[in-house]
RNA sequence: CGCGGGGUAGAGCAGCCAGGCAGCUCGCCAGGCUCAUAACCUGGAGGUCGCGGGUUCAAAUCCCGCCCCCGCAACCA
């Protein structure tokens, strides 16, 4: 049986979570949920990084400075009960403080150092006092530092470096080879000029840093926070705690990402595993940033939107489903909620709702609530082009070939007329429509499954089947057409997608 | 010369990599239907494809130059 182990980045908890945040963890929720649909073992990591600089600021600024740990530990609770909230299926919340990362990170440094890769340096930086942090030339204001307003110090610290630019031809050359390792291929042109170009060897410790994960050998400094985070991958799959975990889950399938990461994703992580002996995740998906009606996203412009908000005025599928309609994987897109809104009445009210509900309708009209007799039917093509968008990550084409049948549907009707058909006593045609109609509705479910789980299993359930019992039954035999059974009673209930009271397109800012 | 994305109908977008009738959604106009959540279906109007040059039988698409917008570099995926 083939195994799909799929991860997020884990995330700064300086705050709570925002839409942006939601994205990244709804995409690999949507994939997990798919490959686990097709019977295949599945693996969804997700969590926060919690050995950085910015958490202690962060720490500090609420009161805690001396009880970091603590703060932590709130925040990272936080933070899963959102998750919870939005239905998120990762099998593990992993947190960059809890032990098994400090071992898994301790042993994956031994095997680099072994490898010669880790050399002592002089790292120059700006330095603040105030912060106890470096800055570089950008970071500063004015030449000042942006909290304190002071003017940093130049100052040299020791500090291990890693090798990066040894495997600058390796990486070149396994991009090369491995076309889909980055996507989109804008990505990829990306990170390859500036492998070529720009990447340097980089420091992998800080002596400054009184917060992270010590370095094996030297407890006076600290791992840099990027060089410990990456490997929360490993740690999640088991290295350095459970071996047989580890030969079975890694190489991840997919790392998903915001394309502000990509260098560390397609350039410093694959060559440390390179470094460290291991083999490299399979892909490395890089989705855009999306702004907020038109305006970039930022809590200085106060337009961050919560994403648990949203799920509670709308429900959670709405949003993962906004998100994975409105935005070309990969690409940059716009959130705004009169989109979101529309597409709810358009696309989901009045296409899918109304067809779903019609069609029950007409089923307890004419044939008193129970599916009729068993006709044939065609859907291989809509499944074949469902899964290719699926497996190319093309999310936003899958749901595309969904809509097709939902409107293939509402034409199917128009055509051929289902209630003339009723009165003209015309019972094999109207019989043939209706478990046409019926049985590609829940087909339609399935293919909802991954984006929209619980409307997949509200229209299972309307067609008479248990959710439970269909997910528990080989695809082979589910994706089939006629599986729908003769005879079997429908649930016809309230609409999906009931019409909203006026267009309530009330703001759902806030929550930074 | 920092890196990257973009400019296509009133709005939002696809098409560009592999050149071949300019397409989708919303909105607008007209018609149809009465199973349905005032939903659904059909048709129509509406576009110098940012600007200028080049290659070609043929350019939204490839090449060169220019203009404009946006993101990253400061919280932020």
């Amino acid at each position: 049986m083939s195994k799909f182990y799929v991860t997020t980045p884990i995330y700064y908890i300086n705050g709570l979570p925002s839409v942006g945040h939601a994205y990244s963890t709804i995409i690999a929720d949507a994939l997990a949920r798919y490959h686990r649909m097709k019977g295949e073992e599945v693996r969804f990591l997700t969590g926060t990084d919690e050995n950085s600089q910015k958490n202690v600021e962060a720490a500090e600024r609420a009161g805690m400075k001396d009880d970091i740990q603590g703060y932590l530990d709130q925040m990272a609770a936080r933070w899963q009960e959102a998750f919870d909230e939005l239905g998120f299926t990762h099998d593990r919340f992993i947190r960059t403080t809890e032990a098994d990362h400090a071992q898994a990170v301790e042993k994956f440094w031994k095997a680099v150092e072994k490898t010669g890769d880790i050399y002592l340096g002089e790292y120059v930086g700006l330095y603040c006092k105030g912060c106890e942090a470096f800055y570089g030339e950008a970071d500063l204001v004015d030449g000042k530092c942006p909290l304190h307003k002071t003017v940093p110090e130049a100052i040299k610290e020791k500090n291990y470096f890693f090798r990066l630019t040894k495997y600058r031809d390796a990486l070149l050359e396994h991009i090369g080879k491995h076309p889909d390792f980055v996507v989109p291929a804008s990505r990829r042109n990306e990170i390859v000029s500036y492998i070529r170009d720009f990447m340097t060897d980089i420091s992998i410790s800080r002596a400054s840093m009184k917060w992270g994960i010590p370095v094996p050998g030297d407890e006076k400094q600290r791992i840099y926070v990027w060089f410990d985070a990456l490997i929360n991958y490993l740690t999640g799959a088991g290295y350095g705690s459970d071996d047989a975990a580890c030969a079975k889950w890694w190489p991840a399938d997919l790392h998903i990402v915001g394309k502000d990461i990509i260098k560390f994703h397609c350039a410093l992580w694959p060559a440390m595993l390179m470094s460290a002996g291991l083999p490299l995740p399979t892909r490395v998906l890089a989705h855009g940033f999306f702004t907020v009606n038109g305006e970039k996203m930022s809590k200085s412009l106060g337009n961050v939107i919560d994403p648990v908000q949203i799920a509670r005025d709308y429900g959670n599928d709405v949003l993962r489903y906004f998100l994975m309609r409105e935005i070309r994987l990969g690409e940059d897109g716009d959130f705004s909620l009169d989109r979101l809104a529309q597409r709810y009445d358009g696309e989901l009210a009045n296409e899918l709702g109304n067809l779903a509900h019609r069609v029950l309708t007409m089923t307890e009209k004419y044939f008193d609530g129970t599916v009729p007799k068993r006709t044939d039917g065609f859907l291989a093509g809509a499944w074949d082009g469902y899964h290719l968008a699926m497996e190319e990550l093309r999310v936003h084409d899958a749901l595309e070939v969904v809509w097709k049948l939902v409107r293939e549907s509402n034409q199917l009707i128009e055509e051929r007329a289902p209630w003339k058909l009723a009165k003209l006593k015309e019972e094999k045609m109207l019989a043939d429509t209706m478990y046409v109609l019926l049985e590609t509705l829940r087909h339609i479910s399935w293919m909802l499954v991954p984006i929209m789980p619980d409307t997949a299993d509200r229209l299972l359930e309307k067609l008479g089947l248990a959710p439970a019992k269909e997910f528990s039954q080989a695809v082979e035999v589910a994706w089939r057409w006629g599986e729908l059974a003769p005879g079997a009673k429908i649930e016809k209930g309230e609409p999906l997608f009931p019409r909203r009271e006026g267009s309530q397109a009330a703001e759902a800012r806030g929550n930074s």
